[in-house]
RNA sequence: GCGGGUGUGUUGGAAUUGGUAGACAACCCAGACUUAGGAUCUGGUGCCGAAAGGCGUAUGGGUUCGAGUCCCUUCACCCGCACCA
C-alpha cells in the first residue's frame, strides 16, 4: 500500500469535521491551555504559504499540550471590519459584507486542506451583529467609566458623579483631558449639558478635539500606529495635521500600568521595548516660569528632564500650536509670528519630518528664569512639539542639541554648565560631569544635581516632580461605513448612551459608502439614522475596536448575555500561547492590553494582562524571478548575456520558471503583450534573474499553500513550514528543500507498509532502537517548549535512518503519537492501522526514559603542549583522580605525542574533568 | 541619532550553553536499478594539499588547558522609534 495523502488527508479532514474531534468543552477536572493565533483580516488575495506559518506551529504546540493531557483551547475567527473592503466597496458598489464573506469562505477552504485542530464551533467574524454587540458594549463600559490615580483602577462614573456632587472637583484625583475647578454646590447646579461636558473629560471612551491624523485621501482620521512616516499604513495616502473633535479612548491614563505589566509578560525583548518605546515614559519636573507680554503677565508650566540645567536656560520655546502662541506674541512681533504660523501649516507631516530645517520666530515676550530672576526671550519653532508635555519648553542650549542649534541660528547666547565639556561646536546632551554656573548645584555631579533641584523648586513651590508619557489616547473615531456604528444618540446635543437592551446597533443600508456632499460619514446617507428621533453617531469604530477582547470570546462564544461568563472566564483565564506578527506591536497588542485591563478594574474579566506568552513569527519572503527585455523591443535576454544590452527588469510569474530556467512557450501565452516576445538565449536556455521580495500578488512570486498541498500534502506542508528555519525568523520559501521532507514521510510510511504487506510485529526491540525512540522522546518535548520545531524535525529524520528498517509496535507505536503534532494526517491514519479507535490527538505522550539515552562512555579532554586532545570512551563514572590514572596507565604513543610527565587535573563546574598534562 | 537583533560551507540551518564545528536537509558528483526518470537506493561532498598535515564560525584583540559560544574593538546587514525637551 503506498502514502496517498491526498485520499487520507481528505478522509481525516471530513472525519475530524463530522465528528468535531477537536471542540473543547470547559472540563475543570484537566488543566486548561490556551493557544490563539492573531485571527486574520480575510483579504481579496487568499493565502500564501507565509500566512499558515505561525498556524501551523501553534497547532503543533497544541497538538503537544493535548498530547500531554491538557484541555486546549484552539480557535480561529475573522477579523472582519476594514478599509479594503470599504474601498473595494466604493469602487465597485458591492456590499462589503458580500466581499467579506466571499474572502472568508476562500480563507476557511485554504486553512482546511492543512488539517488545523481549531474548535470551528468558536468561530465568528468581528462584523457579525451577534459578537460586535460586545464591541460597542465594551465601548459603553468604557464611556460609563473613569480613571481613578488614587486607587490606580477604572471605576464606575456614577462613583464620580456622587464625589463632584459631595465635593466638587477637588475631591477626586482623576485622569483627565482637562480639570475644572468646581465646588460641590456649583457642580449641584451645572445644567445637564454642563455636567455632560465636564464628565466628557474624565470618561475612559470619550469625546475631545485634538490635533489628529487626517488622511483626506482615505476620508478619515486615522490612529497614531496607522500612520507611517507622515502616510497611511492601508493604503499609503498622504495624512495630515488637522484639530477635530473625535471620540478618543483614554489610553494614556493606562500609561504607568501598560508598562510595568510588561515586566511580567513572556514575550520577546525586541517587542516589549518597542511597547516601552511606545509608551516612552521619562522622568522629570514640571516648573513654572512667569511671562511677560507687555504689561500681562501669566504662569507658564514646562517639563523637563534636566531641571539640572535651569541655570543654562537662555531662551524659551514654544510649540506653534501651543495656546500660549497667542497670549504672548507682542504687537510687534503679530506680523512675522503670523507669517511663520501659516509658513508651519502649510507644510504636510511628511515634509516637517524630512526637513529637520531650524525655523522659528521671536514673540517678542520675555520669561524670566524662576532661579537665576534672569529675562529670557520666549520664542515659537517647530521643533517643539505641542502633544507631548506642555508644548512649552526651557532651552538650554549648551546640553540639548536641538537647542543649540535654534541658539546657533538665531544667534542666542550659549552658557555652558558642566566643568570641562566643549561647547564651542557642539552641545553636550550626556548626563555626566560636575556642574558649574549653577549657583547651588556647583560642585554636583549631573546625576546628584537633577533630584537636588528638583528638591529645590518643589520647597520652593516652583514646580514638581512629573513623570510624562509619549503614549497618546487612541483616535476612537472613523468617518467610514465598514466598522461597529457608536452606540451613542445626541439627545439635545448631549452624547448619549444606548440602554444594552438596544445592543447590537447594526450598519443601516445606505445608497453608496462614500461621505455625503457636505463630507458627512456614509452612515449619514441611511434613511432613518436616529434613535427615539435623536440623531445617532454617523462614525464608526475602527478597525482595532473588534480585535481588542476577541480572546475573551472565543472563551464563550455564544453567550447572548454576557461577553464572556464568570465561569468560562474563570477557567480559560487567559491566553497561554499567542502567536503573531510584529507589526501588532503598538497596535492591537498595545489596545488589546488597555481594553483587558478596563475590563479587569470594572470586574468583568479576572486576569490583568490576555497574553502571557507571546511568540513572533517571521515572514516568509517570496523569491522573484526577472525578465530582461531590451529597451524599445519586445525581445528578452538571458541573465547572464544582459550587460550587453539596455534592458528593463521584468517580474515574471514564478510558475513560468523552473530552476531560474524560463519556459518561453508559457511565457508568450502568459500575457498578450508577451505573445510575439523574442528570446536571446545562452546555452539554449533562458536563465532568469532572481531577488527575494515580500511575497505580493504584485511580484508574481506568490506561492499558494494549495498548490503545495496538491503536489506534496498537507503533511509535507507543514513539516517543511517549520523546517524551514527558526519559528522566529524571516526567510525566502524555496521549493528546492521541500522534496527532503516529503522523503522523509515516504520513509516513514515504509516502516509500517511494502507494496502490500502491513509490516508491523510484536517483536522486542533491541537497545539501539530503544536509544532512538527516547532520544527522540527528549529532544521533542525539549525542543517543542522552546519553539525551535525546525531541529525536531531534523531528530526525527535522524531517529528514522537510526532506526533502519524497524517495523516493530512497540517502537511504531510511540513513534506514531510523537510525529502527529506535525503530520496529523498520515499519523491519524497509521493510529487507526494499528489498531486505535479514537483520534492519535488523544493518545498518551510516550513516557521518556533517559536511562535509555544515558552513553556509558564518554571523552574525556586532555591538554597537551597547549593542545587539547580526547581520550576517547573511558566509563562516565569515573571520578577525575581514576580518570588521572587511566591517563597515566595508558600507552603514552597511543594518546599523544612525547613523553608523558606529571598530570595536573583541574575539575570545571559541570560534569566534565579536565586534565592537563605539563 | 537612540533602541533591539543578526553575522557559521554553494544554500537553509545544527552544535548537549565553554569540550572532537558544519548535525539534518538542499545542491552538486559518482555508482546501482531501470525502456525512461524530475522515481528509488548506495557512497562522496568546508577550504588548501598527492599525502602527512595545515587552515577554518564577519574583523582585530583578550580571558581560558580549551572559544562559534564569554569580554572588548571594528565592519556589514536587518528591524523598530525618531525633533518626546
Amino acid at each position: 500500500m503506498d502514502y496517498e495523502f491526498l485520499l487520507l488527508e481528505k478522509k481525516w479532514q471530513e472525519k475530524w469535521a463530522a465528528e468535531k474531534t477537536f471542540k473543547a468543552v470547559t472540563d475543570p477536572s484537566k488543566p486548561k491551555f490556551y493557544v490563539l493565533d492573531m485571527f486574520p483580516y480575510p483579504s481579496g488575495a487568499g493565502l500564501h504559504v507565509g500566512h499558515p506559518l505561525g498556524y501551523i506551529a501553534s497547532d503543533i504546540y497544541s497538538r503537544y499540550k493535548r498530547l500531554k493531557g491538557f484541555n486546549v483551547l484552539h480557535p480561529m475567527g475573522y477579523d472582519a471590519f476594514g478599509l479594503p473592503a470599504e474601498q473595494y466597496a466604493i469602487q465597485t458598489g458591492q456590499h462589503p459584507e458580500v466581499t467579506t464573506g466571499k474572502n472568508i469562505a476562500r480563507y476557511r477552504s485554504q486553512m482546511d486542506r492543512i488539517g488545523f485542530s481549531y474548535d470551528w464551533d468558536r468561530e465568528f467574524r468581528t462584523c457579525d451583529p451577534a459578537y460586535f454587540k460586545w464591541t460597542q458594549w465594551a465601548f459603553l463600559k468604557m464611556f460609563g467609566s473613569w480613571y481613578d490615580k488614587a486607587q490606580d483602577k477604572a471605576r464606575p462614573i456614577e462613583d464620580l458623579v456622587r464625589a463632584f456632587a459631595e465635593g466638587g472637583s477637588a475631591a477626586v484625583d482623576a485622569a483627565a483631558s482637562d480639570t475644572p475647578v468646581f465646588t460641590a454646590a456649583e457642580w449641584n447646579a451645572f445644567s445637564e449639558k454642563e455636567k455632560s461636558d465636564v464628565l466628557m473629560h474624565y470618561r475612559l471612551a470619550y469625546q475631545g478635539e485634538t490635533f489628529v491624523n487626517w488622511c483626506p485621501e482615505l476620508g478619515t482620521v486615522l490612529a497614531n500606529d496607522e500612520v507611517k512616516e507622515g502616510y497611511s499604513v492601508r493604503g499609503g495616502f498622504p495624512v495630515e495635521q488637522k484639530k477635530m473633535t473625535q471620540w478618543q479612548l483614554r489610553v494614556s491614563a493606562y500609561a504607568g500600568r501598560l508598562l510595568d505589566g510588561l515586566d511580567r509578560l513572556d514575550w520577546s525583548d525586541s517587542l516589549k521595548e518597542m511597547q516601552r518605546n511606545w509608551i516612552g515614559r521619562s522622568e522629570g519636573a514640571e516648573m513654572v516660569f512667569k511671562v511677560r507680554n507687555g504689561s500681562a503677565e501669566y504662569d507658564m508650566t514646562i517639563f523637563t528632564t534636566r531641571a539640572d540645567t535651569v541655570f543654562g536656560v537662555t531662551f524659551m520655546v514654544l510649540a506653534p500650536e501651543s495656546e500660549w502662541v497667542e497670549k504672548l506674541t507682542a504687537p510687534a512681533c503679530k506680523e512675522a509670528v503670523e507669517a511663520y504660523l501659516t509658513e508651519v501649516k502649510k507644510k504636510t507631516e511628511r515634509e516637517r519630518i524630512a526637513g529637520k530645517t531650524v525655523s522659528g520666530v521671536f514673540t517678542g515676550s520675555y520669561a524670566t528664569n524662576p532661579l537665576t530672576g534672569k529675562e529670557v526671550p520666549v520664542w515659537i519653532s517647530e521643533y517643539v512639539l505641542s502633544g507631548y508635555g506642555t508644548g512649552a519648553i526651557m532651552a538650554v542650549p549648551a546640553h540639548d542639541s536641538r537647542d543649540y542649534a535654534f541658539a546657533r541660528k538665531f544667534n542666542l547666547p550659549i552658557i555652558p554648565l558642566i566643568e570641562g565639556a566643549d561647547v564651542s561646536e557642539a552641545s553636550f546632551d550626556a548626563k555626566e560631569g560636575i556642574m558649574m554656573n549653577s549657583g547651588f548645584l556647583d560642585g554636583m555631579s549631573v546625576k546628584e544635581a537633577i533630584p537636588a533641584a528638583i528638591a529645590y523648586v518643589e520647597s520652593h513651590g516652583i514646580g514638581h516632580r512629573k513623570v510624562n508619557y509619549k503614549i497618546r489616547d487612541a483616535i476612537f473615531s472613523r468617518q467610514r461605513y465598514w466598522g461597529e456604528p457608536f452606540p451613542i444618540y445626541y439627545k439635545d446635543g448631549i452624547p448619549t448612551p444606548l440602554p444594552e437592551e438596544a445592543l447590537p446597533l447594526t450598519l443601516p443600508e445606505v445608497d453608496e459608502f462614500k461621505p455625503t456632499a457636505a463630507g458627512d460619514p456614509p452612515l449619514a446617507r441611511a434613511a432613518d439614522w436616529t434613535y427615539n428621533g435623536y440623531p445617532l453617531e454617523t462614525s464608526t469604530m475602527p478597525g482595532f475596536a473588534g480585535s481588542s477582547a476577541y480572546y475573551l470570546r472565543y472563551m464563550d462564544p455564544h453567550n447572548d448575555k454576557a461577553l464572556v461568563s464568570a465561569e468560562a472566564n474563570g477557567y480559560w483565564r487567559d491566553v497561554d500561547l499567542y502567536i503573531g506578527g510584529t507589526e501588532h506591536a503598538t497596535g492591537h497588542l498595545i489596545y488589546s492590553r488597555f481594553w483587558n485591563k478596563v475590563l479587569f478594574d470594572l470586574g468583568y474579566v479576572c486576569e490583568n494582562e490576555p497574553f502571557r506568552k507571546l511568540v513572533n513569527q517571521g515572514m516568509i519572503q517570496g523569491r522573484s524571478n526577472f525578465v530582461y527585455r531590451i529597451v524599445g523591443t519586445n525581445k528578452f535576454v538571458s541573465l547572464g548575456l544582459k550587460d550587453q544590452y539596455k534592458t528593463t527588469e521584468i517580474h515574471v510569474d514564478i510558475s513560468l520558471v523552473h530552476n531560474d530556467r524560463l519556459d518561453t512557450e508559457a511565457f508568450k501565452a502568459w500575457r498578450p503583450d508577451f505573445a510575439d516576445a523574442e528570446f536571446i538565449l545562452e546555452n539554449g536556455e533562458y536563465i532568469c534573474g532572481w531577488a527575494i521580495e515580500k511575497m505580493s500578488k504584485s511580484m508574481y512570486n506568490v506561492v499558494n499553500p494549495d498548490t503545495v498541498c496538491d503536489t506534496y500534502g498537507a503533511d509535507t506542508l507543514r513539516l517543511y513550514e517549520m523546517f524551514l528555519g527558526p519559528l522566529e525568523q524571516s526567510k525566502p520559501w524555496n521549493t528546492k528543500g521541500i522534496d527532503g521532507v516529503n522523503r522523509f514521510l515516504k520513509k516513514f510510511w515504509r516502516l509500517f507498509w511494502d507494496r502490500e504487506r502491513f509490516l508491523v510485529n510484536d517483536e522486542e526491540p533491541t537497545k539501539a532502537e530503544l536509544k532512538a525512540l527516547h532520544t527522540l522522546i527528549g529532544k521533542e518535548q525539549e525542543d517543542i517548549e522552546n519553539f525551535s520545531f525546525n531541529t525536531t524535525v531534523s531528530a526525527f529524520m535522524i531517529a528514522l535512518s537510526e532506526l533502519g528498517e524497524c517495523s516493530k509496535r512497540a517502537i511504531l507505536e510511540p513513534l506514531v503519537i510523537l510525529l502527529s503534532p506535525f503530520a496529523p494526517h498520515i499519523t491519524e491514519e497509521l493510529w487507526h492501522q494499528l489498531g486505535h479507535s479514537g483520534s492519535v490527538a488523544y493518545a498518551a505522550y510516550p513516557e521518556y526514559n533517559p536511562a535509555y539515552t544515558v552513553e556509558d562512555t564518554c571523552s574525556y579532554p586532555v591538554s597537551f603542549n597547549g593542545k587539547t586532545r580526547f581520550i576517547a570512551d573511558l566509563p562516565k563514572s569515573l571520578s577525575k583522580e581514576e580518570v588521572e590514572a587511566e591517563v597515566r596507565s595508558m600507552p603514552q604513543t597511543a594518546k599523544y605525542v612525547g613523553d608523558g610527565n606529571i598530570l595536573k587535573v583541574i575539575v570545571v563546574p559541570g560534569r566534565i574533568v579536565n586534565i592537563v598534562v605539563k
